[in-house]
RNA sequence: GUAUCCAUAGCUCAGCUGGAUAGAGCAACGCCCUUCUAAGGCGUGGGUCCGGGGUUCGAAUCCCUGUGGAUACGCCA
C-alpha cells in the first residue's frame, strides 16, 4: 500500500531541504474537518529558520510546491498548507490491498521480530474467577494477538498463583471446617467458603495464621502430606479455569505458575547474595532500594521461605534463558506498581542489561456497586455468571429481532461474550471500571455487539450477492469518489498504524475504537448507498468496500479476542 | 507521611509525540424500514477541559503548585 502522507513528506522536502523527510513527515497532520484537506503541513516551526511570519511562509511554499499525481488541490489557509489526495487513487490503492491480501490483510505473518512472553490472566488457585480476573485475561490474550500480528513470536504464559502462603490457609481451613467428600463435591466454592471462613477467624485467633505459615514451609521444604493436599486443590481449580478459557476462547502456551520455580529460587539467591545485594534485616533477606527511593524488596521471610518477588524475579530469569525475550510484558493491576518497580530494579542491579526489555502493563481497578471486590470477604461476581447473563440477553435480542436465525446458541455465545470482552477493553485500561449491568448488557451504539452486527451486515451483503470471497472482483474505483466510501476506505488504511499505536501503547482498546471507527464509517456508506444495484460496475466496486470492511473488521476484533459471527 | 495513578458534556469516556471552531456513545427529544439485517442511519439540546501559576507564536495536552478521588508502602499475592 501506498504511503500518501511519506510522498507528501519528500514533496515537501524538496521545498525545505533544511528539515529532514522523517521531520515533515512528523509534522504533517490529518485535519480535525475533512473539508479542510487529506492532509495539511502547519508552517509555524519554520518561522525562525525563515524569519517570517507562519502565515507568509505557508503561502510562499504552497506556491512553489510542484504539482503531483497524487495531490489534486494545494489550499493555504493562514499558517497551514492543505493537501487534498486524489480520491479515485486513496480509495483504489486501500481497497485494491485489501483485496488482495484477504484475511491476511494488516497482519505480519512472517514472525521475524522476535520473541515476545506475555504473562497474563495469572489467577489464584483455589479461588473462584470473579469479575477481576477478566481484565489481566482479555488485555493479555488482545496484546498476544498484537503483537503476533506485528510478526512477533509470542508465548502466553499463565503463571498460576499456585505457591504461596494461602496454601497454608487453606490448608488449615480445609482440615478445621472441611470433609475429603464436601471439596469433592462442591469443588472450588468449598474452597471458597473456607477460605473466607479462615480469615473470619483468624482475626480471632492469630495462631492460624502461624499454623498456615508453617504449611507453607513444609511444602516448600518438600512435605508429602501438605503437597498431596496442594497438588488436590489446584487440579480442582485448573479444571474450573479451563472451563472460563474455553468461553472467552483465550488459550496460553505455558502454565508454568509460581510453583514451577521452586527448586529453583535458591540459585537466584546466591546469585543475589554473591553480588552483595543480599542484607539480613530483622532475620528476613531484603535488597535495598534507598537510593531508588523505593521501599526494599523483600526476597526471604525470616523462615527462610520465598515471596511473591523471588519467585517473579527467578521466573523472568528463566523465561530469558529459554525464550531470549525482546519484551516480556506483565498484564497485572495498577496496585501491584511498587511491586513490579521494585524486581525490575533489584534485575538491574544484578546487571542483566535486558531489565529494561520487562514492561509492567497495568489496568485499573473493578468494583462493584456494593464495595470492592474481595475474595477474602467472599464479595465477589463470578465471570461465568457474567458471561451466561449476556449470552441469555443476546438469546432474548436474537429471538426479538432475528427468530430465524440458524444456529442461535452458537451466535448467542459469540455476541454475548464479545459484549462483555469489548466492554472491558474499549477505554484505556488503566480507567477504574465500576462494574454495571447496565453497561455490559447494553448493545447499542459503541459496544462489541454494534462491531459484530456490522460485520454480520456486510456478510449478509456478501451473501444475498452471491459472491464467494475467492472470486476475483473487477472493481472500477471510479464510481467509489463520493464521500461515504472515501470515508471508509481512509478508516481501512489506518488499520496498519493502529496496531503499531496499539502495541507500542499496550493498549488494546486502541482497536476497540478503531474498531468502532470502521463500522461507523461502513455503516454510513451503508445507508447512503445501495449496493446490490442493476448496474454491474456500480456493484462490483460497492461489494469491493463491502468485502474490504468485512475482512478489516474481522481481524480488529480478532486482535480483541472476539469473534465475527456471519449472521446475527 | 512518601510514592504512583486518575480528574474533559447529566452519565461512561476519546482527544496520538502541544496546533485551525474540544469529539463519540449512553440518556432526553425529533425524523428515517413496500429498498441489501433499524443490534442501524440522520438531526437537536448540552462543556469555567478540577483551581492557580509558568513555558510557548500557540496548552485539554508539557512543567510547577493546590484541591478532590483511588491505590500502594517488610515477612500476602
Amino acid at each position: 500500500m501506498k504511503d500518501f502522507k511519506l510522498e507528501l513528506a519528500k514533496v515537501l522536502n524538496d521545498k525545505i531541504p533544511s528539515l529532514s523527510v522523517e521531520e515533515i513527515y512528523n509534522m504533517i497532520e490529518i485535519p480535525t474537518n475533512t473539508d479542510m484537506g487529506d492532509y495539511a503541513f502547519p508552517c509555524f516551526k519554520l518561522a525562525k529558520e525563515f524569519r517570517k511570519a507562519p502565515p507568509i511562509i505557508a503561502k510562499e511554499i504552497a506556491e512553489i510546491l510542484p504539482e503531483t499525481d497524487f495531490i489534486t488541490k494545494t489550499e493555504n489557509i493562514n499558517a497551514y498548507i492543505n493537501f487534498f489526495v486524489d480520491k479515485e487513487m486513496l480509495v483504489e490503492d486501500v481497497i485494491a490491498s485489501v483485496l488482495k491480501e484477504k484475511e491476511n490483510y494488516g497482519m505480519n505473518t512472517s514472525k521475524d521480530k522476535g520473541n515476545v512472553v506475555i504473562d497474563y490472566s495469572s489467577p489464584n488457585i483455589a479461588k473462584p474467577f470473579h469479575v477481576g480476573h477478566l481484565r489481566s485475561t482479555v488485555i493479555g490474550h488482545s496484546l498476544y494477538r498484537i503483537f503476533e500480528a506485528l510478526g512477533y513470536t509470542c508465548e502466553g504464559v499463565n503463571h498460576l498463583g499456585d505457591w504461596g502462603t494461602q496454601f497454608g490457609k487453606l490448608i488449615v481451613a480445609y482440615q478445621n471446617y472441611s470433609s475429603k467428600e464436601t471439596v469433592e463435591e462442591k469443588g472450588i466454592s468449598e474452597l471458597l467458603r473456607i477460605y473466607v471462613l479462615f480469615h473470619e477467624e483468624a482475626e480471632k485467633d492469630p495462631s492460624l495464621d502461624q499454623a498456615a505459615r508453617d504449611y507453607f514451609t513444609r511444602m516448600e521444604q518438600g512435605d508429602e502430606e501438605a503437597l498431596v493436599l496442594w497438588k488436590w486443590f489446584k487440579e480442582i481449580s485448573l479444571n474450573e479455569f479451563e472451563r472460563v478459557y474455553k468461553m472467552l476462547g483465550v488459550t496460553f502456551d505455558s502454565y508454568n505458575g509460581e510453583a514451577f520455580y521452586n527448586d529453583k529460587m535458591a540459585k537466584v539467591i546466591s546469585e543475589l547474595e554473591d553480588k552483595g545485594l543480599i542484607e539480613i534485616s530483622q532475620g528476613a533477606k531484603i535488597v535495598r532500594l534507598d537510593d531508588e527511593n523505593m521501599a526494599p524488596c523483600l526476597i526471604t521471610k525470616k523462615d527462610g521461605s520465598s515471596l511473591y518477588a523471588t519467585r517473579d524475579i527467578t521466573a523472568a530469569k528463566y523465561r530469558k534463558d529459554n525464550y531470549d525475550f525482546k519484551k516480556c510484558i506483565y498484564v497485572t493491576a495498577l496496585q501491584q506498581n511498587l511491586h513490579f518497580a521494585q524486581w525490575f530494579k533489584v534485575i538491574e542491579k544484578m546487571g542483566h542489561e535486558w531489565s529494561v526489555d520487562l514492561v509492567h502493563v497495568p489496568f485499573g481497578m473493578v468494583s462493584m456497586e456494593s464495595g470492592s471486590l474481595s475474595t477474602r470477604k467472599g464479595n465477589v461476581l463470578l465471570l461465568e455468571d457474567i458471561l451466561r447473563e449476556a449470552i441469555d440477553k443476546t438469546k432474548q435480542v436474537i429471538e426479538e429481532k432475528n427468530p430465524n436465525l440458524p444456529d442461535k446458541e452458537e451466535v448467542a455465545r459469540q455476541v454475548g461474550i464479545g459484549a462483555v470482552i469489548f466492554d472491558d477493553m474499549y477505554n484505556n485500561i488503566i480507567k477504574d471500571i465500576q462494574f454495571s449491568w447496565e453497561r455490559v448488557l447494553n448493545f447499542d451504539g459503541e459496544t462489541g455487539p454494534y462491531v459484530q452486527y456490522t460485520h454480520a451486515r456486510a456478510c449478509s451483503v456478501l451473501r444475498k450477492a452471491g459472491i464467494s470471497l475467492d472470486d476475483t472482483l473487477e472493481v472500477d474505483y471510479t464510481v467509489l469518489t463520493d464521500e461515504a466510501s472515501v470515508g471508509v476506505a481512509k478508516e481501512i488504511a489506518l488499520f496498519e498504524d493502529t496496531i503499531k499505536e496499539a502495541a507500542a501503547k499496550y493498549e488494546p482498546s486502541y482497536m476497540a475504537r478503531y474498531a468502532v471507527d470502521v463500522a461507523q464509517a461502513f455503516n454510513k456508506f451503508y445507508h447512503d448507498n445501495a449496493i446490490l444495484v442493476e448496474d454491474e460496475k456500480v456493484k462490483n466496486a460497492r461489494l469491493g468496500i463491502v468485502i474490504a470492511v468485512k475482512y478489516v473488521l474481522k481481524n480488529t476484533l480478532y486482535l480483541l479476542g472476539i469473534e465475527a459471527p456471519e449472521q446475527m
